[in-house]
RNA sequence: GCCUCAGUAGCUCAGCUGGUUAGAGCACUUGACUGUUAAUCAAGGGGUCCUAGGUUCGAAUCCUAGCUGGGGCGCCA
């Protein structure tokens, strides 16, 4: 039996003998009985077992139970209407799996969100990591079945690349060669001797590869870790972190939209469907407005805006910006932040300077700028970013030299504009920050499991 | 990489205009308690005051450097 089975059937389990496994997480005992509230993982609330000197032959060694031990309940279920919880456990036998020692650090009581970073192994016993966490994980089967219930293919992109080209940032470099003594061809590392016989990375983005498979499969989406090797500070930056990055044929940038906006849309709308209990908790304790929030987004339509329109909003705003807003420069995070709070509610961001931009995104007739897409939120920034590739071979290849891209490299990802190219667009949805929005959460390293920052690779 | 704030008991924090033996709540240990809900009540144990230098008769307190963490920004997505 489980807790969370339980609290969908106590009402026809009444009198019934059950068996639980779980974590204690608050104890109050008393002379001749006692109260333990029992957690088993599968539910957000806690089970309340009942036990009392008459039941139990080991009652002595019960009373003593600390915080944090794994116990077998047996016992029977009974219903109390008139208290707090609508059931609880009467116990008829006790076994200690696990004792938990005196300096168990979580304790029934509030803790700071750094001290808990630190102890990342343990914060999941916690009722906010406990709702944190299974959000995600509901969030990454409403991400799979957004997609899949629209014929989408799954690919797994690469994680090692040998490709430097991808124009997004520094990346983490892999190599099985001897680092205080590599092998040398003159004065420089002879890479011709590593494992892969060229130098190699981790990814920043399957976003290439994802093109290649949406010229076969037309409607493609990745989801997998990503790596960033910027030495970030900042609360929406992680060293290791998870992106979806879909991948549409015969598409242009407003069915990119589309498709975005109904993903974000429906993805919300599963986890509140299936995360009650942890939204509310989230809503009562990390951001107040939360469900309310939510539910505006999913009945909202999303604002689109060019990004010449952006500037024209910020330039006119009240406040100051300590960064000037341009036409030819990308947003600062104020920026972003201005904006997002200007249209309260996800908003669009279009047809971006094409200098700042990635040499893959297509060319606008302006010759100005390209046909890519920013979606801005408050609080999580900038979770979407996405473009119209360009198709052109020849717009391409000039794109590519104008931004110094090593087209040698990449003649694998022109080709596919060789043999039957199509428009196609595509997104990057941060997995990580998406989670972070419907969470209320404020620091990316508190909604991944154990994050990886510059300098934080404990655990 | 820049700016800024902080580091005192297991946790949250007070003490910081230098001055006796560094405190509180929670946690822990022991005891009381026949229905508790972060139970309550009583007693007890628990300290490298981040580290290293310096100033001083005397430093948790002042100065310098470093380390760690938070926040803001940049890079980046």
């Amino acid at each position: 039996m489980t807790v969370k089975r339980l609290y969908g059937t106590y009402d026809t389990q009444s009198d019934r003998k059950i068996t639980l496994f779980g974590w204690v997480r608050n104890h109050r005992p008393q002379k001749a009985f006692g109260f333990i509230d029992l957690n088993d993982g599968t539910y957000f609330e806690t089970i309340q077992v009942v036990y009392d000197k008459s039941h139990l032959d080991n009652f002595e060694e019960i009373r003593k139970t600390r915080i944090g031990s794994s116990l077998r309940v047996e016992g029977s279920v009974e219903r109390t209407p008139d208290r707090p919880q609508p059931f609880e456990i009467k116990a008829r036998n006790i076994q200690v799996v696990g004792d938990s020692q005196e300096d168990y650090p979580i304790q029934p009581k509030r803790h700071s969100r750094e001290f808990l970073r630190e102890h990342a192994h343990l914060r999941s016993r916690t009722n906010l990591f406990t709702a944190v966490f299974r959000v995600r994980s509901l969030l990454t089967h409403a991400i799979h079945k957004f997609f899949q219930d629209r014929d989408f293919i799954h690919l797994a992109s690469p994680i090692i690349t040998a490709s430097d080209a991808e124009g997004a940032g520094e990346m983490f470099q892999v190599t099985t060669l001897d680092v205080d003594n590599p092998p040398k061809s003159g004065k420089t590392v002879d890479y011709s001797k590593d494992f892969f016989g060229r130098k190699a990375n981790l990814t920043v983005s399957g976003q290439l590869q994802a093109e290649a498979f949406a010229q076969a499969f037309k409607d493609v989406y990745t989801f997998g870790p990503t790596f960033r090797a910027e030495k970030s500070h900042t609360a929406t930056h992680a060293s290791e972190f998870w992106m979806i990055e879909p991948e549409i044929a015969f598409a242009d940038l407003r069915d990119d939209m589309d498709l975005a906006e109904e993903m974000v849309k429906e993805i919300i709308g599963y986890v509140m469907k299936h995360a009650e209990k942890e939204l509310a908790f989230l809503n009562k304790f990390v951001e107040k407005g939360l469900l309310e929030k939510l539910e505006s987004v999913v009945n909202s339509t999303f604002a689109r805006i060019t990004h010449r329109e952006a500037v024209e909003i910020l330039k006119t705003a009240e406040r100051k910006f300590e960064n000037a807003p341009s036409y030819e420069k990308d947003l600062a995070t104020e920026h972003e932040k201005h904006l997002a709070k200007h249209f309260d509610a996800p908003v669009f961001v279009t047809d971006w300077p094409k200098h700042i931009k990635a040499f893959y995104m297509r060319l606008n007739d302006d010759q100005n700028t390209v046909a890519a897409m920013d979606l801005i939120v408050p609080q999580a920034g900038e979770i979407i970013g996405g473009s119209q590739r360009e198709e052109r071979y020849d717009v391409l290849l000039r794109r590519m030299e104008e931004m110094n891209v090593d087209s040698d490299e990449l003649q694998w990802y022109l080709d596919l504009r060789k043999y039957g190219t199509t428009p196609h667009a595509g997104f990057g949805l941060g997995f990580d920050r998406m989670l972070m929005y419907i969470t209320g959460v404020a620091n990316i390293r508190d909604v991944i499991p154990f994050p990886r920052t510059p300098k934080n690779c404990e655990f």
